[in-house]
DNA sequence: TCTTAATTTTGTAATGAATACAAAATCGTA
DNA sequence: TACGATTTTGTATTCATTACAAAATTAAGA
């Protein structure tokens, strides 16, 4: 996705498209890691020297209460991001700290949770987290 | 539950049944309002007056460790925490705070999230929740 | 282009939940 | 009762996040 789209997208969901904002939403939208604050922080510092702290807290906040977003709870220690905003779910691993996207095709039953409505419940956001071990430390376990 | 039974609970999960410990799980046990830290401090001082916040702090994470307490993530200022370790999902209202309990009856798909592995990730738990607008704050906004 | 107001960014200071740690208290067992 | 292990407690610390005001940037009109 090239800038020019990053600032379409960011306008199309009522975001003025800022040098920082930009480059905040193209760290998200290419690097599917769950960052932490400060993973994008250090990783932007070299593209964005001026760039604070302050700023990133601010726009991923604007980011996740204009949907272009998701500020996960899965790390009980530091939020974390996500620039993938259709409905899937995310397993952490205990062991080295990874966060996966787990989506509906391993998880054929996540459409029964995504839901607007749960009785009289007015549901605005959904998050389904899991923890164990994934594949590789499951795997060096054994040994 | 009878103090007798809390401690026959806690003993039969490994964990020794300290003075502290019985009325932790206790108020847990009778009160599914998803307490904080702070309130569950706050609610025992009077009963156990030399109760001091590290030991909640050591009990909660004992209890989680052992599986006869969750702690929960939905509320992104406090760690909650609820005496209920059966399968069900979490509700919060942004606008009162409140967190409810959303179980099977409400919500026929939690069944197909709920499991022990998905594909080679080996699950350990399982956190589902919520955010929106309960009933009670849902009426009134029509208002 | 200049002016001005609004928005955004930035740095610093403050907050507060959670952790670390060691001393004191308690418990279990011989 | 004596002693080692466990648990509790208070204090100090850590550190992610928030608050806030000044500086910088942007948008729009004259």
């Amino acid at each position: 996705m090239a800038n020019i789209d990053i600032r379409e997208y960011l306008s199309a969901h009522g975001i003025r498209p800022s040098l920082q904002r930009i480059a905040v939403m193209d760290y998200l939208l290419h690097h599917h890691t769950h960052p932490s604050v400060d993973e994008i922080y250090n990783a932007l510092l070299p593209v964005v020297p001026t760039l604070s702290k302050s700023t990133l807290y601010n726009t991923l906040k604007l980011f996740a209460d204009h949907n272009v977003a998701l500020m996960l709870g899965i790390d009980e220690h530091n939020a974390r991001f996500d620039g993938n905003v259709e409905p899937h779910a995310h397993f952490m691993c205990v062991s080295c700290g990874r966060i996966f996207d787990i989506d509906e095709a391993m998880l054929p039953g996540l459409r029964g949770v995504v839901c607007h409505s749960i009785g009289e419940f007015n549901v605005l956001g959904t998050e389904l987290n899991y923890r164990g071990y994934c594949p590789d430390c499951t795997e060096s376990q054994k040994n």
